[in-house]
DNA sequence: CGCTAATCTAGAACAAGTTTCAGCCTCGTC
DNA sequence: GACGAGGCTGAAACTTGTTCTAGATTAGCG
């Protein structure tokens, strides 16, 4: 029943540096495990031994493997998108360059299949006590988007079609890690639902279709 | 290493008369500890035991949790096909028809919400080796969207875009039993994406546009 | 520097999914 | 009706996520 701080979530505590420098070792483990093996490797034994820290650190640090793997995906997140930003996508309309950068961004998961594997999976298996953590990635990946399509102050209809980009985005990728569905499929299950975001242009008038 | 029958699958052995009642007392007792608790509610041990069977035999049945919650799944799908053929979508259009039958599903998920929970969990969580029972599902599913669009005959464009409606589906589903989404976002969810069947129908000549 | 509370460590312990095994039972066959 | 192969049972064992505890360390503070 005491106060206590927990080094977890946002705010709670600024982080001594010795820290952060143990989270970002775990973090830094977890993503080694996971690229070699995927969401099995990811063993928290391991994890621990691994970052040099004991078991009951590691659950301080994350309450448990979904919540490592979540942050695992929060960190890979991050850089994608700052990687992303460097060269932003060429395409002429909205649906283009959408369906360019998440399709780069695809082709970046599938250089790690196995890490890929990992967090998409704690994704979709994470339960309410992750939620927090989870929206965060939904929110990240939305700015993704929202960035290649080059808008600022969506309508709520351009959000529909964005959450529902996201959806496919994540169901795909499932598909592919699981071995239902190819690389080429991914790709044009992408470009259909991009399509939604023409849609949803003409109707919002914003940018006038002068063609 | 010998040629064994397992009475896995669909028609490695026809199955006798006692194992078919195991079987199916395995998934009655798969679903309703599913619907009490959701997914962690279904405990082989429990299973096992509330089916009459040993732990040993469940397994042989279902080779993990997984593959019982997906089979339990199709056994609830294969339900749910039935009682919407009894009802067909009332909607003009193809769109409205598909949106109208996976609200009238997701209203059916909404009174077992553990069940489904249980369900939707143990499908995207599945790995390689439940591919072919996962893909079962996803064929059902598909069966029950071209049902509601009226179709037999797809085009590429379209099953492209009941592809992609699964995967909102899918996640969407997802999202509502995390909470991290409200009932009312799902609906608009299914109801944005089903908008992709109109652009593809446009671009199939099957049904000339005679307005 | 010395104190206190919080944090960290090592390790045991527990929980639930999964595997294994010895022995009994059932089914099809002769 | 006896036989043999495979299926079923009961129970123990193993694996990995998670929790708990006692003692050592560390951080912050007077």
């Amino acid at each position: 029943m005491t106060a206590e701080a927990k080094p977890r979530g946002s705010a709670s505590t600024p982080l001594t540096e010795r820290q952060e420098a143990r989270r970002r070792r775990i973090l830094h483990a977890s993503a080694q495990l996971a690229a070699r093996g995927g969401f099995d490797a990811v063993q928290m034994r391991e994890v621990a031994e691994s970052s040099g820290v004991a078991l009951g650190t590691l659950y301080r640090y994350f309450p448990s493997k979904i919540h490592l793997l979540v942050a695992t995906m929060q960190d890979q997140l991050q850089g994608m998108h700052l990687t992303l930003r460097k060269r932003p996508p060429a395409g002429a309309g909205a649906a283009e360059r959408v369906a360019e950068t998440l399709m780069r961004a695809f082709r970046a998961l599938q250089r790690e299949p196995h890490l890929a594997d990992a967090m998409v999976r704690a994704l979709t298996f994470a339960d309410r006590s992750v939620s927090p953590e989870v929206d965060t990635v939904s929110r990240q990946t939305t700015a993704i988007i929202l960035d290649a399509m080059g808008l600022d102050r969506p309508t709520p209809e351009q959000l529909s079609a964005v959450r529902v980009i996201e959806h496919t985005w994540h169901s795909a990728l499932i598909t592919w890690l699981s071995g239902r569905a190819s690389i080429a499929q991914v790709k044009i299950d992408i470009e259909t639902v991009c399509r939604l975001i023409d849609l949803t242009a003409s109707a919002a008038p914003r940018q006038p279709p002068e063609r």
